[in-house]
DNA sequence: CCTTCCGTTTACGTTAACGTAATTGTTTGA
DNA sequence: TCAAACAATTACGTTAACGTAAACGGAAGG
């Protein structure tokens, strides 16, 4: 089954968002789905396109952001200068995502730090409850 | 000189925002500058704050998001309650973070995977142009 | 036949995070 | 002394990303 297609509120449910959303995204032209009559007909590749699109959403890309990421891999472009300026696109993403990775191991060190000294304070606690009587 | 101050203006760019940004701040209550008359004067302590502020700005969280984390740090629950509590507030927060860091890490693969292909479209036609008379 | 579920369109409302004046001090170097 | 630079307050404007509500259509089931 290579065709498979999806409703909105499939893609709405598997993805945990509104429908309102995703016809909002349509209406910003994310996405172009088919049409059954008046129904929405999603095609896998559509489905595809949300998936990135809230990916970068998780990240904090706007919407406008994520399609650009999106569209660098598709038409594979022709001449020099185009294939240049989409390496240095490309490089000055990644130069973002990886200034994004050390915020995030940043965060994620200062978390462990008080995650450590809350189970410190709790183990004290934990002491007192042990020497109480069992059950 | 341990207690260094500094003016809104001098914050600003040093971090690269606007003045009214960081009043901004100071409405919604993130940061709490001394006076000097009528005059904004930031501690350290205060400078902190909104590095972190912008840190979180730049993984796509908002303002809000942001001094939870960093309340997260400060006053040190007692009773045993409010420490459970706040170990699941981290343990989710941390797990966010990891999802984000797993995005991350997926977009950099398919980026490097698009410069892959860009390199090897230019690296044929640097064999043609290698080819030409130099200079 | 009637209700109950999807689904559609249209349109106004909302929140976050500032931008952009306009106006009014205050200090400071020429 | 006076303009230039920096700061403050007030207030309206703006953009993104939907939320929410109203009103309507088809189809499926009891």
């Amino acid at each position: 089954m290579p065709n498979q297609t999806y409703t909105i509120s499939e893609l709405a449910s598997e993805f945990g968002v509104t429908t309102r959303a995703i016809r909002f995204y349509e209406e910003k032209g994310l996405v172009q789905p088919l049409r059954e009559g008046q129904r929405r007909v999603y095609t896998a590749a559509d489905r595809v396109r949300i998936k990135l699109i809230l990916r970068g959403k998780r990240i904090g890309m706007t919407l406008q952001e994520s399609v650009e990421v999106i569209d660098l891999y598709d038409p594979l472009r022709n001449n020099t200068e185009q294939l240049l300026s989409l390496i240095n696109t490309i490089s000055g993403r990644q130069a973002r995502l990886l200034q994004q990775k050390d915020d995030i191991d940043d965060m994620l060190t200062g978390l462990s730090e008080v995650l450590g000294l809350c189970e410190k304070a709790l183990g004290k606690r934990q002491k007192k409850i042990s020497a109480t009587p069992k059950k």
